[in-house]
DNA sequence: AAGTGGTCTAGACCACGAC
DNA sequence: TCGTGGTCTAGACCACTTA
């Protein structure tokens, strides 16, 4: 017993016998849910530590007083997350570390808020348009039907980050300049009750043109990074495309992927 | 009956009465796996549209003969793929549309592969080099260890595409140079026993210095895409850290999301 | 009020991995 | 051989949406 295998990899007793996790059968907060955040959360302050067995899923639903599928159930969702790795004829283990954030829909206000930059935002334009070709083909409307555009300055430290232009299918959501200076434009679309579901993305890099580059503050011939994106609601309506460009100086993509196996 | 809300987003009967799914309880193939292939080709081949209802799972498990959490087990990792939908007291829905490609690990010579691009492989050096302090930091490895280090140029038509540079810790894997021309490394890991777990990448752009652009066939001052990749396996071993550099004129990444409700 | 998915139970047997 | 997760069953009640 406590056989540990790899010396470098090795692995305690189950680590969850000393836990106790307090399950609210009153709560509208589904039991399996429960369970997940408590064990999320005992992940994260390293109550778990990496390599630790969960112990036996039948051992746990007892002691729980759960069901084995409820409690299959939680740990599912962890795996999904990759904090946990399931091996049969072994167990349930912590995830070795390196596990922090899943990729998002990039939002790059949000990126910066985590990372304590401090975004701000400068509405240049925000108005009706008749959409392009280009625009309509991606937004699924008619060519020359009205569109919203909206061209965005992110800073951060007063700095230009990005020049952020987007357009949406009109009267889609209400666009007050005020508040997409304070947030970012998906919170607004999420406080309106669309759900996003899926995005198609392209990344690429370029040169700056000299208008590009005064905007922004760098020198002609800079690099700049690109993205294109089209996202959709659950309905698999567009919500949104847009075309934005980065200051390769002061911006990259940082994200993390999890292998679908 | 067969009410129409929204008529541009008309939704007929379920749709599922006319398919005939062919389970065998003899396979070694999960139930649920099966249903979710059947139910996946549909949507694939456009039997089921796009806003088609499933029809209620309690039906459908009748119906099929199966349980209903069996039923849920095929749908729900479906829902994970993004083609499906549920909606609670409206039904489950095929995805309208879009959602064609998850992001995987980008592997350039697979991506290259599913376009048609003929990719080609020269393996400009592959030895043991001591770690330098940076590739020993992401491989979790002491410094001056031995590494491989690989270094590989990439082209389709016979031209550069890209130059990529990976270390991996010595005697993860055999790297023959031949192997290593006629497929990706991800496959020769995958081959080898070596499950992928997760990666963390970093996308950026610069310029290109006169030493690459020379080597990629650019001119200098061209626009270069940068991606930094660590990749980890499921006991969260480090098994790669690689740099690459993309021409921007002749590559770009193109990926789609799910956004985790 | 009726219909849908969301959650939960208390079992069962099987397949794989480690020993 | 034994222990683990993987799959499957046949129900139950609840919450939400729509009408």
């Amino acid at each position: 017993m406590a056989k540990t295998g790899d010396p470098a990899r090795a692995v305690t007793a189950p680590a969850t016998g000393a836990l106790d996790f307090a399950l609210d059968r009153g709560s509208p907060v589904p039991l399996y849910y429960q369970l997940a955040q408590q064990l999320e959360a005992a992940i994260e302050h390293g109550v778990l530590a990496p390599g630790n067995l969960l112990g036996n899923e039948v051992d746990l639903s007892v002691r729980l007083g759960l069901s084995r599928p409820t409690v299959r159930q939680a740990i599912q969702s962890l795996v999904d997350k990759g904090l946990l790795v399931r091996r049969r004829g072994v167990g349930t283990q912590v995830v070795h570390s390196q596990v922090k954030r899943p990729l998002e829909l990039s939002s790059l206000y949000d990126d910066l808020e985590a990372a304590g930059q401090g975004p701000g935002t400068r509405v240049v334009r925000n108005e009706g348009v008749p959409a392009a070709a280009e625009v309509a083909a991606a937004l699924g409307v008619a060519e020359g039907a009205e569109v919203t555009v909206l061209e965005r300055l992110r800073l951060t430290h007063g700095q230009p980050v990005a020049m952020l232009c987007n357009y949406l299918p009109a009267g889609l959501l209400e666009l007050d300049d005020a508040r997409l200076e304070s947030t970012g434009l998906y919170r607004m679309m999420r406080a309106s009750g669309i759900t996003l579901h899926s995005a198609r993305q392209t990344v690429g890099a370029r040169i700056a043109s000299p208008g590009e580059a005064e905007r922004l503050g760098e020198t002609e011939g800079a690099a700049l990074l690109t993205m294109q994106r089209t996202a959709y609601d659950d309905t698999g309506r567009a919500v949104e495309y847009g075309t934005h460009v980065y200051r390769a100086s002061r911006y990259a993509f940082d994200f993390q992927l999890l292998v679908r196996n």
